[in-house]
DNA sequence: TATTAATATACCATTATTGACATATTAAAA
DNA sequence: TTTTAATATGTCAATAATGGTATATTAATA
């Protein structure tokens, strides 16, 4: 049991999916692909903590529906309770920012506007999601709220990290391009204040 | 060439370290451990991209001190204009408030509070370096304003993201203490207002 | 008409990561 | 005095992740 198949129970306890949706939805919140993800399902059905069922549909290939079993919610139980492990961050965007001081002002000034990029596409993102959310719980609106206050909260803190990852780009990039950077007492304190 | 192999190059752009101080100063915003560092750097050399040497020391252990070379340099210019990856994020915490709506509310609660200490942690963290580096470049102020720019920046992105995600953690749990959960359409508005 | 995109599942080889083990010095604390 | 912590470098086996390949259906697009 890794963190990953854990983290595909903890999914499912929200609605039963597919390997194919399950792939999709985490990552939004954990990077990972098809091809680790439904070795995982096999092995969480042969320890009886999913069980799926074939279903078949016009125009698209047949799925295989996962739902969490009895044992599967059990041993959620146990998880949450756990200690949870440090968060696992690797960001080559940053590693490079490191080093600017080695590369030329429009170098630097494009890397900035792709991560800036990359913020407003996720933002974007998100917003689009928030409404999907909202225009489903108008239908049910009880059992949307009881199941999706996780997903809730967690698309609200990407947004806002979003939100600061963008004024961090405006900030950075005014800085860049307007003022000599120097760490005199002046400017390491109007810096800090932009907090 | 993997990453981290660059990423360490980068570091080692701001300040010659030893495999110690590179394993110290990437954690920051690259997770990794000394177990993959020592052989990345050892092939480094080998490929002639950083140099290292021996230095003495009383009361420590010897170490390896090791410095770009121009080739390392050269490297890098090459890998800032490259395409840069996607950001890889597996964060445990995330994955179980994915599926809190089936914990007592004490055991989602210390997952919150949890949550929220790491945030204060890595702020205190933060603050520190900053007074150091502050505290650094008054006795160099050129030196330090030249190399220090990017990891400036980048610790100012960390503390504001501790700082939002500590106000997040506050606010989460301040829905889900004091309020019923409901996606109605004045609660979905006031709670979009927070960002 | 051919190709691409979306849906859907599956395997596999290469590469990367993790956590443990190993060694060594010295200071500080129990 | 023994243990723990910090500094410092290194190897290695087990585990996990990545990216590609494969297969299949259908709709839409070029």
């Amino acid at each position: 049991m890794n963190k990953l198949s854990y983290g595909l129970l903890s999914l499912l306890s929200i609605k039963s999916s597919t390997g194919y949706d399950l792939t999709l939805s985490i990552n939004k919140f954990w990077r990972s692909t098809h091809s680790a993800i439904y070795p995982l399902l096999s092995e969480l059905e042969e320890e009886e903590y999913v069980e799926s069922i074939l279903i078949q549909q016009k125009g698209k290939p047949d799925k295989k529906m996962y739902s969490l079993t009895a044992n599967g919610i059990k041993l959620l139980h146990k998880w949450f309770t756990d200690e949870t492990s440090e968060a696992v961050v690797r960001d080559e965007a940053t590693l490079k920012l490191y080093c600017m001081q080695l590369m030329d002002s429009d170098e630097v000034e494009n890397l900035l506007n792709e991560i800036e990029g990359k913020y407003i596409k996720k933002l974007e993102h998100h917003k689009n999601y928030l409404e999907k959310i909202y225009l489903r719980s108008s239908e049910d609106a009880e059992a949307t709220a009881k199941s999706s206050f996780g997903a809730y909260i967690l698309i609200q803190r990407s947004m806002n990290e979003a939100l600061m990852g963008i004024e961090w780009c405006r900030w950075v990039k005014d800085l860049y391009k307007n003022k000599e950077f120097n760490f005199t007492k002046e400017n390491f304190r109007e810096m800090r204040n932009d907090d």
